[in-house]
RNA sequence: GGGACGGUGGCGGAAUGGCAGACGCAACGGACUUAAAAUCCGUCGAGAGCAAUCUCGUGUGGGUUCGAAUCCCACCCGUCCUACCA
């Protein structure tokens, strides 16, 4: 009797030899396709919780399996280090974040190996390593002399408990929140640096369509991105004190998606901090429209609770004239026009606009049809009525009677011809804010100098060190601003007495480059990173990149995944890569549960700690429970009895392979016994293939669960003929092998462990994935179900790929469904070989 | 308000136009055991029947089809995303 499988034993034995045997050292092979599998990284928290083994078990097995299927896998592994935890544990313990940092990692470290992943350590790389860093800094200067890089003077989103500014894509819902700490923000005007995100906001969109991405990410992106189609009208306003004067005065432009109802325009409304507001309003409405002001700013600070959404606005006193028919429209200011969408201001068309109707029937203005309703209707409205693909224009002088879906083109062109407007495109996307006021982040590496203004730091003299001795006092203003040493400096200009920026880049900048600092980690440690350098060496680059599968949560949609899209577009057009996309696949995998269904949270108490199930279970049994759940792109609880199941197969799946065959524990079978073998080896044979189609193109899919389901079908197989003359045959050791190598991306340990004692020396992590013949997968015997009117009556046995007439006519035979045919005609016979006869009757 | 995804046994799920419930968990019955655990064998959608077998059954209602969990229409419920986007 062989011991029974004992995973403490074999599993930290197996990551010891593996490593020390290089077994998952990176070559570069041109003589194998290269494959870069890529897993999301982690923050370095502390602790490896059971999200981390969600997201990076399976991403391990389909890593493994490409190995085994030819491919030469590049799949690295390293640590998103700069960010706000470190910092907040810094201020809590008095440590600086650095060595908390560190710290954290070395843990991880450790605990990622406990996983038994292929990961190539030799490639790791950390953001927060001053070598991570300089080539960040240096992005940030590439960027800057290319142009995309600005300084802006401007109303910002504030955290006031992470005190710092926010991008547009961290603040989250509809309170507007953080999305890190769930604060509501507010609003602060600032000096920031943005990224010009937007030159790229077409291709961004565009490009999608290239790449292999889930279509829930391209449709949030798309949806961010927000472009719409429409033109740039220019309104000009009244110039003040002569009410009758149609002189005209400032120009006002809005951005209109329906230029066809322009006609239909019967105010306009003005985003309340819109820089004309001060100039159109009139004395007698200064008062008011200050004190509205003052409300809308408050209600920037205050959490908005948008669910309100009674119209609010005040006129102004003043007057615009609507160019295409002179028209004379009062200015009103209203806070649901936004001053980050478009213009700031809005021509109001009520009649065709939900928001715009609600507006004029509150403050009693004019509600005016330009668009016929669907049966031709031309009279007043109850309701605004927003037609796209019915009715034509009226009331619009020269245009009535067009329909509206050649409306836009019409208008437009008339527009233009006339000069009142422009076709226009305008988005939603705003330019990428990376200024943070914390000092756990890659400092900016630009210097203000009174004389000559923004100074970036020479490349010669990157990267820009922080310090480590830095105060870490959350003030507000970043704590690099106390470091004197940090602070001061002289221009590299005119050297002159100037200060350092002391904001620090955002942390999805060092996400949004990092898949090429594994290439060739820390390259030139040490030494500054030079202008005509790039981050990685160029031949290892170009032999791995880009990336070919990603894996990694949907939470980043229009984060991570947008800004490191952006990043390579921007690095193509500086010459640094000749790829447009980044990562040519997609997989969003799902979140792990509590037991209970609810989102784990320590405050919930419904934490599950992986650490726990790998002692008790060892580390194959909880990778195979990750994976058995479910669909990996659904997630779920996490539900502590199911793992049993697989406990209890990996079990099996030992004795099987190991316990002694039959005739060695002195079985003896007669000559009739044998004969009957030959049919039941067939059988296994047809299982063993079966399974290998099943299992091959689950894999390849990412379709985990089901993959185990074929594996555990063809093991119970196993089972039941363990004792009987089958398991003396050669098909059967065939078989076990084959079942040991398809586990083998999903159970490293147990399978190398198995593969070594059935006698073979080299691991079982560099064969070649099993390949199955069709030929063998065939069944000998298929059950073909005879219905009569579309009920299953009774079921023939044949041979696969009889004849459609023999089917008939033996269905047509059958006692049970000559009963159900009661004698009726025949009116039609559906054959389906293989599968179906459906006898229609009556 | 808009968008996406989903709704199948007690539970996780399988089946993407052709035998609904693979695989697993839980439960129940049995073997082994002094006993328990572990292991092994068996049962396991609901209802009727001694049985062969029959009826019903994939959120609800309709439709297409010889045939629908699967396709189409409408609705209900759930989860997530997004939101005064002009």
């Amino acid at each position: 009797m062989s011991e029974r499988y004992q995973p403490a034993t074999i599993e930290q034995k197996w990551r010891d030899r593996w490593e020390a045997d290089g077994l998952y050292k990176t070559v570069e092979d041109p003589d194998r396709p290269k494959w870069y599998a890529l897993t999301m990284l982690p923050y370095p928290s502390g602790d490896l919780h059971s999200g981390h083994w969600y997201a990076f078990t399976p991403s391990d097995a389909a890593a493994r399996f490409r190995r085994m299927n030819g491919y030469n896998v590049f799949f690295p592994m390293g640590f998103d280090a700069f960010g706000l935890p470190a910092e907040n544990a810094a201020i809590r313990n008095n440590i600086h974040p650095k060595q908390w940092t560190y710290a954290n990692i070395e843990r991880m470290r450790d605990q990622l190996r406990q996983m038994g992943a292929m990961w190539s350590w030799e490639h790791e790389a950390i953001s927060c390593d001053p070598d991570f860093y300089k080539w960040t800094q240096w992005f940030f200067r590439k960027f800057y002399d290319a142009g995309l890089v600005y300084r802006e003077f401007a109303p910002v989103d504030w955290c006031p408990s992470c005190n710092t500014t926010l991008a547009r894509e961290q603040v989250w819902g509809e309170d507007r929140h953080c999305e890190r700490c769930g604060t509501p923000v507010i609003k602060k005007s600032l000096n920031q640096w943005k990224f010009r995100i937007t030159q790229y906001a077409d291709e961004l969109i565009d490009g999608l369509d290239t790449i292999d991405w889930p279509e829930r990410v391209k449709t949030m992106q798309t949806n961010w991105i927000g472009r719409s189609y429409g033109a740039e009208v220019v309104f000009r306003t009244e110039k003040q004190g002569d009410g009758q004067s149609k002189e005209q005065g400032d120009p006002i432009e809005v951005f209109t998606t329906r230029p066809d109802t322009l006609w239909g325009v019967t105010f306009m409304a003005l985003a309340p901090e819109h820089p004309l507001v001060e100039k159109v309003t009139t004395a007698a409405q200064q008062a008011a429209v200050s004190d509205y002001q003052t409300q809308a700013e408050r209600l920037d600070e205050i959490a908005r609770t948008a669910t309100d959404k009674e119209k609010t606005g005040v006129f102004t006193g003043g007057y615009a004239i609507n160019p295409v028919n002179q028209e004379r429209i009062p200015i009103w200011i209203a806070d649901y026009v936004m001053m980050g969408y478009g213009t700031g201001a809005i021509m109001a068309v009520p009649g065709h606009d939900v928001r715009d109707f609600e507006f004029a029937r509150k403050f009693g203005l004019e509600i005016r049809r330009v668009i016929s309703g669907p049966d031709g209707e031309t009279g007043p409205l109850a309701e605004a009525y927003d037609a796209k693909n019915d009715g034509a224009m009226v009331n619009s002088g020269e245009f009535d009677g067009t329909p509206v879906d050649q409306a836009y083109d019409k208008v437009v062109a008339w527009l233009e011809a006339n000069d009142m407007g422009r076709r226009a495109v305008n988005y939603r996307l705003r330019d990428w804010l990376i200024s943070r006021q914390r000092m756990w982040g890659a400092p900016i590496p630009m210097i203000l100098c009174p004389t000559c203004g923004i100074v970036p730091v020479p490349y010669e003299d990157l990267p820009v060190l922080l310090p480590d001795n830095a105060e870490f006092k959350p003030t507000g203003e970043s704590p690099l601003k106390y470091h004197e040493g940090f602070r001061f400096v002289q221009c590299p200009q005119c050297g002159g007495k100037a200060e350092r920026e002391t904001d620090t880049l955002d942390t999805f900048m060092c996400s949004s480059w990092y898949q090429y600092a594994y290439i060739t980690p820390n390259k030139n440690p040490g030494q500054p990173p030079a202008a005509d350098d790039i981050p990685w060496d160029k031949a290892t680059g170009d032999y791995w990149l880009p990336v070919d599968q990603y894996t990694g949560g949907i939470e980043h949609a229009t984060m991570h995944l947008l800004y490191t899209r952006f990043f390579t577009k921007a690095m193509r057009d500086l010459g640094i890569v000749n790829f447009d996309e980044p990562m040519q696949r997609l997989f969003n995998q799902g979140i792990i549960l509590g037991p209970d269904g609810e989102k784990m949270s320590k405050s919930r108490g419904n934490v599950v700690n992986p650490d726990e199930y790998v002692s008790k279970y060892g580390a194959d049994t909880v990778r195979g429970y990750m994976m058995f759940i479910g669909p990996w792109d659904l997630g779920g609880p996490w539900d502590p009895s199911a793992i049993e199941g697989v406990s209890r197969f990996l079990q099996r799946v030992w004795s099987v392979a190991l316990e002694p065959s039959p005739t060695e524990s002195g079985a003896t079978f007669s000559d009739a016994d044998r004969e009957q073998a030959a049919d039941a080896a067939r059988a296994l044979e047809r299982k063993l293939h079966q399974t290998l189609i099943k299992v091959s193109d689950d894999m390849l899919n990412f379709r985990f669960n089901t993959a185990i389901a074929g594996m555990m079908e063809l093991n119970n197989q196993l089972v039941r003929q363990k004792d009987s003359p089958v398991a003396t045959l050669p098909i059967w050791d065939e078989a076990v092998e084959a079942l040991v190598l398809m586990m083998a991306p999903i159970y490293p340990h147990i399978s190398e462990e198995l593969w070594h004692r059935l006698g073979h020396s080299e691991s079982v992590h560099l064969q070649s994935w099993p390949q199955a013949d069709p030929t063998k997968a065939i069944e000998a015997e298929v059950t073909v179900v005879v219905q009569v009117n579309g009920k299953v009556r009774d079921k023939l046995l044949v041979a696969p790929g009889i004849g459609e007439e023999i089917l008939r006519t033996q269905a047509l035979a059958l006692d049970n469904v000559r009963k159900w045919m009661d004698g009726k005609a025949v009116r039609k016979i559906v054959v389906v070989p293989d599968r179906l006869v459906n006898i229609v009757v009556g």
